[in-house]
DNA sequence: CGATAAGCGAGACGGTACGTCAAGTCTTATA
DNA sequence: TATAAGACTTGACGTACCGTCTCGCTTATCG
């Protein structure tokens, strides 16, 4: 791409924007991501930021990316602790952003595709694929019933993390997630007993 | 409030800019609601606006409130059949906003406490209560355990349907709202089986 | 006009309006003259102040002519002393105002030759036919050359006060005056010795 | 002061808001002053103007004193030519602004000492200068007496001036203001008569 | 005495312009 | 080329005040 022609873009920037972004993100949500600002605050020229990012979208969207990091699906060979761990960490992953801040950055996907697809790619798919990840092992195992719709499970356990962020006063705990985890199972499971006696075996290792 | 003192509001004004900005909403989304032109289309005064609405959010969110209408709980007594019906009145309800125009809504909650709290109690709230009425009137009459926990269940069943609003390709099917609500109701009957047989029954009847 | 016909005006209501307005003159000028504002203090509605002046220049208008009062012309039979004394009069009718105001009124007459005629006729005539009268006086008496052009003199004289008003750093005090006075009499006096000899006479029989 | 930093300011743009400005101040007056029409007409955005000048006010009074210009106190040994050739200069360059533009600035100075400094400086000073320098150079002369007041014989003769532009009906013509000069300056000259007849040859020699 | 004709307070209304803000682009000089 | 600085266009925001109009109510005079 850039063959090395010309004066090479400074890796520093990259990195003191984001940073200002995050902040300000943080401490004002999206709408105090104001370019000036960040630029600013990362005693850099808006033209750098320009340069790299082609918008206040995607400027927001590189630095929540940036944040959220990555999201590993847990492998314990125990489908409701599997389970329970994944949505725990999204919450917490998802937790210290501020409510807007994901809300507008879908808000401004109904006006950019790729910001849209982006947006999916980079902040939402990875979570469902650390659900859907546990649920094919335990599916694999025979912990599941064989006429289970994965993708609709995985969307009815993601949804409701994700609709707390947005729409709840405040995100899930533990306790809830596990109850939730542990009802949905249930519905799904071709032996909910065995499942739920593996689980209670566990959280007693664990305590 | 407004003893009859001094000129009354015309009524004709609060009904000809909420059609224009609901027109505004379907047609450009909330970012195309711009007051001046809303004002213009309705051919009505910037000034008459903001003198009903503070500013832009509240107008939109206004719109929207009366749009969406008033969601009623079906009540036919057979479980399935009812929180079928719910999940389908929502999504239909909300089917027509544009994707973005909620998800703005959100995120402007979070500058704006009343706003939030409006679009709670407006927004989010009445299908929520539809829900809840149903699942209420069936833990009633025995068809639910009995350490069911309600306002989760509530959650669980409504957050699907706003996560593929918000964030999904989109919206949910009938099929597959049928799907779900089966999954989870699985997971939270005294007696699961009972009530498939009910609701197939319901179905022939429709059929 | 008014023959009786219906409920009489309250006068009181033109009193307070008028003392309002000279108050909002005084302490914020000519452009804190707000109507509103004005009515409010005067504890009456708008329509009450619109009633009884078309608008806010006239209101202004009637405020100040309300405020200025009469100037009467002195007569001493000392051509000086009436002079002086006139133009002595008029800066401290006029001292009162703030700077701006008489300058916007003055402003708001070039839209509007009805106002700019009431400007003319009740705030500067006055003062011009008080001078007028003096140099009058003092022709008739001989003291002033023949070929005397009068009303460019009262010009002269009464030009140097509003000057200083408007535009000077504060108005002329009463030494500055007799200078002004002084000099121009020498201009157009018959025998201008003999005037000063007079002035001088006076003035030792005041002090 | 701004040293090559940045992209500079667009001198044409200051040029094209000035004309367009002055265009406006010709035909409405100052009141027509719009900075969106003026932007517009200049082919410039409000932004643009907003950044050079900080409103309205300091805008016409930049327009005022672009058209102005310089005044140049004229020397030509003869103190009656100097102050009557100084007047008219002065009258003529008042002439085409609207009575209302001139009276308007002056008031809004009411509000604002910065601009008050500024129209004093710009626009009221440079014809007293004039006036000034003539009549220094006919004291030096020792064309008049000795203990005249200097500047409140300024003040008498460029009042009149701006008494007739701002209250009179019309501007002062030439005969008016020889009338003047010359009975102004029988009460301050030395020699009244030998300037008289200075003034009558010079007259001479221009016919 | 009741109809008629104002006056009045409260406040909605249309209108016009204001000054501000931030996004994103463009133009210099410098590194 | 990249960068910093900052000018520039664009488009909307929310505010302010003007002068008008519409209510419901009060006060006078006239028939």
């Amino acid at each position: 791409m850039t063959n090395g022609r010309g004066r090479p873009r400074d890796a520093q920037i990259d990195a003191a924007v984001l940073e200002a972004t995050e902040e300000a993100l943080d401490t004002e949500g999206y709408s105090g991501v104001i370019i000036e600002e960040v630029a600013r605050r990362a005693g850099v020229s808006k033209t750098a930021v320009y340069r790299r990012w082609p918008n206040r979208r995607h400027l927001a969207l590189a630095a929540l990316a940036d944040r959220l990091g990555r999201i590993e699906a847990p492998n314990t060979g125990c489908t409701l602790c599997d389970l329970h761990e994944c949505l725990v960490l999204i919450t917490n992953a998802f937790r210290r952003l501020g409510t807007g801040t994901l809300a507008q950055l879908i808000a401004e996907g109904a006006d950019d595709a790729e910001l849209r697809e982006q947006l999916t790619e980079i902040v939402l798919e990875p979570p469902r694929r650390a659900v859907h990840r546990s649920l094919f092992d335990a599916r694999r195992r025979g912990d599941l019933r064989d006429d289970v719709d994965l993708p609709l499970t995985v969307d009815a356990l993601s949804s409701l993390v994700f609709y707390r962020l947005l729409l709840g006063d405040d995100p899930m705990d533990p306790q809830q997630i596990e109850a939730v985890v542990i009802t949905l199972l249930r519905g799904v499971a071709a032996d909910a007993g065995a499942l739920l006696r593996e689980f209670a075996e566990h959280e007693v290792h664990l305590s």
